[in-house]
RNA sequence: GGUUCCGUAGCUCAGUUGGAUAGAGCAACAGCCUUCUAAGCUGUGGGUCGAGCGUUCGAGUCGCUCCGGAAUCACCA
């Protein structure tokens, strides 16, 4: 509609003021809820042509549209804003068309489908998740399914950090402390036993500081010379080398703490294509780094050490190899990003990481520009912000870490008591039941984390339980619910939707309201996937929720007697459903028949 | 200190390329269930959009300066 307007103004434009317009200057928006009319023209850009004041070009545009343009049926102009009005049967005929459309996401196709990577999750395999871990999955889940939608041939990717040195911190920490305890004989999650032993080799190796610090030694060199981090040394130096024993406590270990993850990505309605392992990439990444070396790309140190000097770039030295040979992080992604290029020949390569690491990435496209490849202009970081809590950043040291199982249950244990209060659910069995506590917690919990502008930080605030009502996943949920259940009325009065026969009926302004709702459906979904925000998705899928209460509200659908306008009603309804059914689908949120 | 990001109602957040009187939810208060699910709907109060200057017919949005906060600049990941 809005491209058909903007022609006719240009028309307009052209034998009234006998000029002729870019299409810039033609600002169409939607009108404002508080005036009247459907669309709205800025005429404010238009009065270079006009040589008139705003109210009286205003007014002879609108004029000349409602003459020769039938959909407009009428208009008012208010300071320079001119204000058009749209017939219903325009409204009504666009629904229609709606309806009869295949896919809801038919029109938000891409013209050129892309194959794009997804990198989330990147799990350390020393502790369980957390909160963090938790935006991170969602938001590189729901990216994955919103790129899809549009046509893209997405591949979820998961790199696993499962070596170096915070890994043979908790297998050093096992080894000292562990006593042979397992999974099994502690009856505990293997990524959090894994994750205790962490914790606790940070506090015996602060110990061992301590006392050094106390006999006389310097901080620095207490901090190298602790037994506990000598020894952790030793092992990643062993590990580097193949080292069997510590090899095989090195799997033992990550088996525990994969078999915990596997639990939670479940929980969560996460899943990867392909999954890489820092301990296969840190090779190809040396193998790289040490090719660059021989190109004089990088430099070695006096002590053997290897560097990239990047301030051509405006950026600083960045240390490639430590002067031991064993790699860093850096190392082990430029491995993993030359690893995924020739597998997947991708077009993008998105990495799902918290802005803390931006700097990281800068580098590490700069770094493979400068070996040659010229694909790494296609590697985006996308870049999101930190969960913090009231008083600032969770923090291991101080036990304010949310863990990820422990939120996921406490979200299912609010649904269930908010369920049981409220007592719709008493003709289900326990399984069914389950599975709606199940649904709605979790939707709670990934609407919450959604709904943010994922660049932003956020505050999570562990005091005041996540929400049930206003702005939530189980507000959106009830109100498909609340469809659901008016046709499984409809079905016991005998009466099916007929979509062929909308244009009888006559329909109100709420109707119409939904309608231009119903209608932005797949334009939010491709400026969601243009600018990787989930959020927009969510905000949308508020906004219609909303809209549709008020309609139920004040519309009766079943107990309409004009049956030209219950049908209407009933289709919109049912449209109304899928759509919110597709887009919360599009945030992973399922959406319970009943709750 | 350098670089980057952020500052919108008491709290949590929206605010497409600059457009009209800045919006929701939570919290507070007041209403609405003999009628399709009240996890809903309606109303009231609550704002110098961090501050200032500039560009513009028009700035929460763009530019500059300042204030406040965060991240990063590791032989950590």
């Amino acid at each position: 509609m809005e491209i058909v307007l903007k022609e006719k103004i240009k028309e307009a434009v052209k034998i009234i003021y006998n000029s002729d317009v870019t299409d810039e200057l033609i600002q169409i928006q939607e009108t404002r809820k508080d005036f009247k009319g459907d669309f709205t023209l800025v005429v404010f850009p238009l009065l270079r042509f006009s040589k008139n004041t705003p109210e009286k070009t205003g007014e002879t545009i609108g004029n000349y549209l409602v003459d020769r343009f039938p959909s407009v049926s009428g208009f008012n102009v208010i300071k320079g804003f001119l204000n058009l009005e749209i017939s219903d049967n325009w409204w009504v005929a666009y629904f229609e068309k709606m309806v009869s459309e295949k896919s809801h996401l038919e029109n938000c196709q891409v013209e050129v489908a892309e194959t794009i990577l997804v990198e989330y999750s990147s799990p350390n395999t020393n502790k369980p998740l957390h909160l963090g871990h938790i935006r991170n999955n969602l938001l590189g889940n729901s990216l994955y399914r919103i790129l899809s939608a549009t046509g893209h041939n997405v591949v979820k990717t998961n790199i696993v950090n499962d070596r170096g040195i915070h890994i043979c911190k908790s297998m050093v920490a096992w080894q000292n402390f562990g006593k042979g305890e397992t999974p099994q004989s502690s009856g505990m999650k293997g990524d959090h036993l894994v994750g205790k032993y962490y914790v606790l080799f940070e506090k015996e190796y602060r110990a061992e500081i301590e006392k050094l610090v106390q006999a006389g030694t310097g901080e620095e060199e207490a901090k190298n010379s602790a037994p506990l981090m000598k020894a952790t040394r030793e092992m990643l130096l062993k590990w580097e080398a193949g080292d069997i024993e510590v090899v095989e406590l090195w799997k033992l270990m990550n088996s525990w703490v994969y078999a915990g993850f596997d639990v939670t990505y479940k929980k969560l309605g996460v899943d990867f294509d392909k999954i890489y392992y820092e301990s296969d990439t840190y090779k190809v990444g040396k193998d790289i780094v040490l090719s660059a070396l021989k190109d004089n790309i990088l430099y070695r140190n006096d002590d053997s050490s290897i560097w990239a000097d990047l301030t051509p770039d405006g950026l600083d030295q960045k240390l490639l190899l430590r002067s031991d040979g064993t790699a860093v992080y850096m190392t082990q992604d430029l491995g993993t990003a030359v690893d995924r290029f020739n597998e997947f020949r991708f077009d993008k390569n998105i990495y799902v990481v918290g802005n803390e690491q931006n700097y990281h990435f800068q580098v590490l496209k700069a770094l493979l520009k400068r070996m040659g490849y010229p694909w790494a202009d296609g590697l985006i970081h996308f870049s999101y912000g930190m969960v913090e809590l009231p008083e600032g950043r969770m923090k291991s040291r101080e036990g304010t870490i949310v863990d990820a199982d422990d939120l996921i249950e406490e979200m299912q244990e609010t649904a269930r008591v908010v369920s049981l209060e409220l007592g719709k659910l008493s003709d289900f069995s326990e399984e069914e039941k389950e599975d709606i506590f199940r649904k709605i917690g979790l939707g709670a919990l990934k609407y919450y984390i959604l709904k943010v502008d994922p660049r932003k930080n956020m505050t999570f605030n562990p005091a005041e339980s996540i929400d049930f009502n206003g702005n939530t996943g189980p507000f959106i949920q009830y109100t498909y619910a609340r469809i659901k259940s008016v046709f499984r009325k409809a079905e016991q009065m005998g009466i099916t939707p007929d979509a062929t026969i909308l244009i009888e009926a006559k329909i109100g302004i709420k109707e119409i309201e939904l309608i231009k709702l119903l209608r932005k459906f797949s334009e939010t979904v491709s400026i969601a996937a243009a600018s990787y925000s989930p959020a927009v998705i969510a905000n949308y899928c508020y906004e219609l929720a909303r809209e549709f209460n008020q309609f139920y509200h004040d519309y009766s659908i079943l107990g309409e007697e004009d049956q030209a306008i219950r049908n209407f009603r009933l289709v919109l309804s049912k449209l109304t459903s899928e759509i919110l059914f597709t887009g919360m689908g599009l945030l992973g949120i399922e959406m319970p028949e009943r709750m």
